[in-house]
DNA sequence: TAATTTCTGGATCGATTAATATGGAAGTCT
DNA sequence: AGACTTCCATATTAATCGATCCAGAAATTA
């Protein structure tokens, strides 16, 4: 869009970079205008204005950019050439290692961007909202992919694993947050998967060699 | 102590309940001194702080108020004269119900209470967090308990169950925060204490029945 | 009644909030 | 070169933040 004038001084993308990182640690309403024009270079309130709009419009870019940067830890559970428990899996073991690794604040940005908000800013909380639906919405896809391959039974207990598997997944944040390890995280993810098999059709005995050689992403 | 002079003229129970509901329903940070001296009746800043000390004196007491009342539904946790398997599903149970009820903000205090934090404020984030450690320990000895009574088999896949159970609980509050029912907790909860019964040391055929009669307090 | 204590309302503190306005320098395009 | 566009830095807006202070009223106790 913007051809001719005088071109920007600060780097937009690294700037995105760094509110991203400041978002994530301290949430949406404790980053203030300032922690935020800091963190650009001492950009000026003209500066920041005219290169993102408002806190709120900044703030929805950074989701996005989270999205598609760490937030596609997510992507198997839309990728329908593979098989739904590996979706999972992989799902949940990538997230793990995102959430509590240390080259970046810990948990997710979507569960934990935006949990303490004014009323005014009711908004900005139902857009993360939306995004954990989105994720709730994949990982029942994966379950109901699973039971019309005949991979899982049908059964009460299997139509109840998507709420057991996405409580555990908002979980992590919690858990990353306060410290708990990859390993620690990784370990929880094997066991609860156990959940799953026990669903299958015909439950293998050695089932659990399936946990070693799924690779994880990021 | 205070025996003569005038007596204060609103209920302080009733204001502390008020300010629950308040640092319940939006967090610590985003709830501002003039929506707390309104929700106790329009009480002056002095009246409000001559009988809390200050915001953050108040968030801890009602820390404890919260811990003393709705949280009581992890008691059980402590409770050694309850079989450990039971303590686990009565905390599970109990904290489902309740975080999921419509009759004060959903979800756990403790968990969401102060997770957007500025870094001034980190001494209140400690607290909750010390907390939640606190109910990690109550979960892990249940589980010790279990093995140390021969009811669950020592083994790795045991050794990392409070770790699943801690996850799932912290999760559900995100899960009660975005709509899920108690009906569908509930129901997960069933289907992930099976992961207790296959480590147990004599499994059941017909274990499930136990998750039936298991009474759910408050 | 007198003395004491603690309340109340209102004014106010400095700091910080997100957002806007202004004026001029700097760089791009024709 | 000249026109144009967009940048920057500095001030400043009104509102709100948590917290403090003071004067006077009110209720207790002696």
């Amino acid at each position: 869009m913007a051809r001719t004038g005088r071109p920007r001084e600060f780097d937009r993308d690294k700037a995105i970079d760094a509110a991203t990182a400041l978002f994530w640690a301290h949430g949406y309403e404790p980053t203030s205008l300032t922690q935020l024009k800091a963190s650009m270079g001492h950009i000026s309130p003209a500066s920041f204005y005219a290169a993102f709009g408002s806190k709120e419009a900044l703030f929805r870019e950074v989701v996005q950019h989270y999205l598609a940067t760490y937030g596609q830890v997510m992507a198997p559970l839309w990728d329908e050439s593979l098989p739904p428990r590996e979706a999972i899996e992989r799902t949940l073991r990538g997230s793990a290692r995102m959430q509590a690794a240390r080259t970046h604040p810990t948990g997710c940005l979507v569960v934990s961007g935006a949990s303490n908000c004014s009323p005014e800013n009711e908004p900005v909380q139902a857009l993360l909202a939306a995004e954990r639906q989105r994720t709730r919405a994949g990982i029942k896809a994966c379950v109901e992919r699973a039971i019309a391959r005949n991979e899982l039974k049908a059964s009460p207990s299997t139509d109840i694993l998507p709420n057991i598997l996405a409580t555990f997944f908002h979980g992590m944040t919690c858990e990353a947050r306060d410290g708990m390890t990859v390993d620690t995280l990784d370990a929880a993810i094997t066991s609860l998967l156990t959940l799953w098999d026990i669903n299958t059709v015909k439950p293998l005995k050695n089932r659990q060699k399936n946990t070693e050689n799924t690779g994880v992403r990021l």
